[in-house]
RNA sequence: GGGUCGUUAACUCAGCCGGUAGAGUAUCUGACUUUUAAUCAGAGAGUCGCGCGUUCGAAUCGCGCACGACCCA
């Protein structure tokens, strides 16, 4: 590879230099005995200019971010994994001779330094330097310290660099590992066990969404990435695991936005012998705790808007919501003829054999969904619109479901499921003949799940959270490229040209 | 897929009505043994995202393309 560029250069001639004066540029045997979050408290017991009494040893390794070098002394700002620590490196105490290989270290170099505590004058506490050992040297220049890395664009791709110089960023991934964590948690303390069901599915079901198709060559046969584990998650419930959940990666073959990355973290909880309304009580404690526990309140602002996660929540029926937070006559609601043409009226577009149900799910999608900005829970939801879910026993064209929405988004969405398995056949079928005109969504009948299920699954509640949507609402984070480590970006046309040469 | 905006040194950004590219950080050289955006003096560093066009002349104007951001579908 060739770089012409003038700073790279002089990085490599720095390190060149470096080994020959006899130093190990990627040595491997230093082993930090400390760290800077061990260390700093030690400091609150000195005052400046004084050393710790005892002058006991310490090592520790990491990044240097700053460096600050007179002649013959410098500071340093090292980094490690929990935090920094300036180092102090003299001359004399040094020696000459390792003092040389000092003045060609640079910022971005990963060493290891031993040493006691002092306090400067200014009473920062510091490592003086007795020893020190370069670990890892860095050939390329870290982004401009004071302003630090702002091109979203260079944050996404060179996740490495943003998480070296961003602490926002190293704050919302350790905050994301913390919530799964919690997640997981919770629900093991509620007896649920964690399983893990195929990525790859011969039939992608659980969801309409497009897939993505890969193959299998031994077995010569297509496969799919699946779009939901739910139905293999029920299966489960069917073989007599009667708590279940998994917390992996769903893909979906559809478009990239703020909300959408093509792989995304699903948690998909099912659980024997309970209602939907178990579900939603679950829900509520569990991501209202859990954003006690990340955030210290349950009282959080998402990009400049106020939101109150304190229980209990809100619930409104599907019908209750489109009355009283769209204002539609609850007339309309009942007259299939005026619901159509108040559709009609508003420009939503009903494929053919659309109904009533459909209809009022469009409305709620247009008129509330971006209103319900605390945590609200919407019930009731059609029948025609939730093909997986048990029927309402006193008003079968309504489902025992909810969606959560918080931030006017939805973030969860559970409901009590359909264990008949006759009923589930027969919403299949009318699923698939029923399919819309996208060839790329194809329903297809998943016959061993209506086996599964002739075998006979316990009553039984389920929900889907996402994950993503969940990180970014604690994290406040705008986009889900934020929350993603390395979210999906087409690929830089530079790099695929040097690599091509 | 459509619209708007962006892409200039390693990083953050200026660059007006078209006249041959500039600052800070970083880097290099020198001074400096308690600094913290260290300081002082000097220096080097750019396919101005890519291509085509207009023009005597394009970072700047036009068209196309790439990548990204946001909004919409």
């Amino acid at each position: 590879m060739s770089e012409e560029n003038q700073t790279l250069a002089q990085r490599r001639e720095k390190a060149a230099s470096l080994a020959e004066l006899g130093v190990n540029l990627y040595s491997n045997g230093f082993k930090p005995a400390n760290t800077t979050r061990e260390l700093l408290p030690k400091g609150d017991s000195l005052a400046p200019q004084e050393a710790e009494p005892g002058g006991a040893g310490y090592s520790i390794a990491g990044r240097i971010m700053a460096m600050r070098k007179f002649g013959k002394a410098a500071f340093c700002t090292l980094a490690d994994t929990g935090g920094q620590l300036q180092i102090y490196v003299k001359k004399d105490i040094l020696g000459d001779e390792v003092f040389e290989t000092f003045k060609k270290w640079d910022i971005g170099d990963i060493v290891g330094v031993e040493g006691t505590l002092f306090k400067t004058k200014v009473g920062e506490l510091s490592l003086q330097a007795h020893r020190i050992t370069m670990i890892s040297k860095s050939l390329r220049p870290l982004p401009d310290k004071w302003h630090g890395l702002t091109d979203v664009e260079t944050r996404y791709r060179q996740r490495y660099v943003d998480l070296i110089v961003t602490p926002e960023t190293r704050e919302t991934f350790r905050k994301r590992v913390d919530i799964i964590r919690l997640v997981r948690e919770y629900l093991i303390g509620k007896d649920f066990m964690e399983v893990e069901t195929p990525m790859m599915q011969p039939i992608p079901g659980g969801a309409t969404a497009k897939p993505f198709k890969t193959y299998h060559n031994a077995l010569d046969m297509e496969l799919y990435l699946r779009i939901a584990p739910e139905l293999y998650l029920k299966r489960l419930l069917v073989g007599g695991f009667e708590r279940v959940f998994e917390i992996n990666r769903n893909f979906r073959n559809e478009g990239l936005s703020t909300r959408h990355n093509p792989e995304f973290t699903m948690l998909e909880f099912y659980q024997a012998y309970a209602t939907y309304e178990d579900m939603i009580t679950l829900t509520e404690k569990m991501i209202s705790s859990i954003c006690h526990t990340v955030n210290g309140t349950m009282k959080i602002t998402y990009q400049g808007t106020e939101v109150d996660l304190t229980p209990p929540w809100t619930t409104l029926t599907m019908d209750e919501a489109l009355v009283e937070i769209a204002g539609i006559d609850r007339e309309i609601l009942v007259d299939d003829e005026k619901l159509m043409a108040l559709v009609k009226a508003k420009g939503i577009q009903l494929e053919e054999q659309a109904g009533p149900g459909k209809a009022k799910t469009e409305l709620f999608e247009l008129l509330v969904e971006d209103k319900l900005i605390n945590p609200t829970f919407i019930t009731s939801y059609p029948t025609e619109v939730s093909p997986l879910a048990r029927k309402n026993d006193l008003d079968p064209s309504v489902t025992d479901r909810f969606e959560l929405f918080i931030t006017g988004r939805e973030l969860a969405n559970g409901f009590s499921e359909l264990n008949d398995p006759i009923d589930q056949l027969a919403r299949f079928e009318k699923q698939i003949a029923e399919r819309g005109e996208d060839d790329e969504i194809h329903p297809e009948l998943d016959a061993d799940y209506i086996r599964a299920l002739e075998y006979g699954m316990p009553s039984a509640a389920g929900e889907g959270i996402g994950i993503d949507r969940l990180v970014m609402l604690l994290t406040d984070a705008p986009s889900i490229r934020d929350v993603i480590l390395f979210p999906h970006l087409k690929p830089e046309a530079k790099l695929q040209q040097e690599r091509e040469e």
